[in-house]
DNA sequence: AGAATACATTCATGAAAGCGAATATGGATA
DNA sequence: TATCCATATTCGCTTTCATGAATGTATTCT
């Protein structure tokens, strides 16, 4: 039956992406990265967690082909590779009763714009404090 | 930090659809499903899966609210909740290289029609055959 | 009522993934 | 060259999840 074996490897294939999704810490860089470009550290800043587990799904996410990587100097930026992903998130976050705006809210808006993390530019540091 | 507390928030509730979806068999169950109905046997029948393995992820998707349930004489019948969920799973496809066309064939089209699957309606069992 | 059929649920196990600790690499500065 | 800092990778443990086996429930038919 050709049919069914079409639908079993289309539907393998589908679930990849949903899988490296599926993981919240990774929705969140993703986010965080959205249209902008962020540097580790600035992730570490924003996200609080420890350099060596965001650079872990950092990984997943670029061996997965949605992240690229810029190396400058001894920093290295990540950005989306398509965007897209950034509409998938959205429309996910709407089928579990999200509006999209609450998701713009906090996705970077930020095209391609240089990390401002608390370690690169110190001075953005006091806005983060409420 | 509020914003911070507000994108692990709601990382954690996108996550869990991707989660859900994060599955091949729930997606080909999805996809054969589609725009129509179909009971558990038409599933057992097309996907060629054990019907104790399928009711598993059925109950997941049910109670996770994306499928509904019908009860008909002794059948049970599946629909999507939502056919948004179809959009997503299209957009994930593309994500991934895969066409739309591609996610289309391979979905039921059928708005809300009876199962016709080999146990309800046995004539249709010779057109599956090659 | 009893048997048969369609579907649901629980339980156990094995594989995979999340996550922390430790360590490695690579560029910059002195 | 030595050292520091930003980032990457490996290892190991724990937990989660997918899947199979067995069993339970609801409905129809005789």
């Amino acid at each position: 039956m050709k049919a069914n074996m079409d639908i079993l490897i289309l539907s393998e294939r589908i679930a990849q992406i949903f899988q490296l999704l599926s993981s919240p810490a990774r929705i969140a860089i993703l986010l965080t990265i959205g249209r902008g470009e962020a540097c580790v550290c600035h992730l570490e800043a924003v996200l609080g967690w420890r350099q060596a587990y965001l650079s872990q799904h950092l990984m997943t996410l670029r061996k997965a082909g949605l992240l690229q990587d810029r190396r400058e100097g001894r920093y290295v930026y990540y950005r989306l590779r398509d965007e897209a992903v950034l509409a998938l998130v959205g429309q996910a976050a709407e089928l579990n009763g999200i509006t999209p705006q609450n998701v713009d809210a906090l996705t970077n808006p930020n095209p391609h714009t240089r990390c401002e993390c608390p370690h690169c530019a110190p001075q953005f540091t006091a806005l983060l404090q409420p």
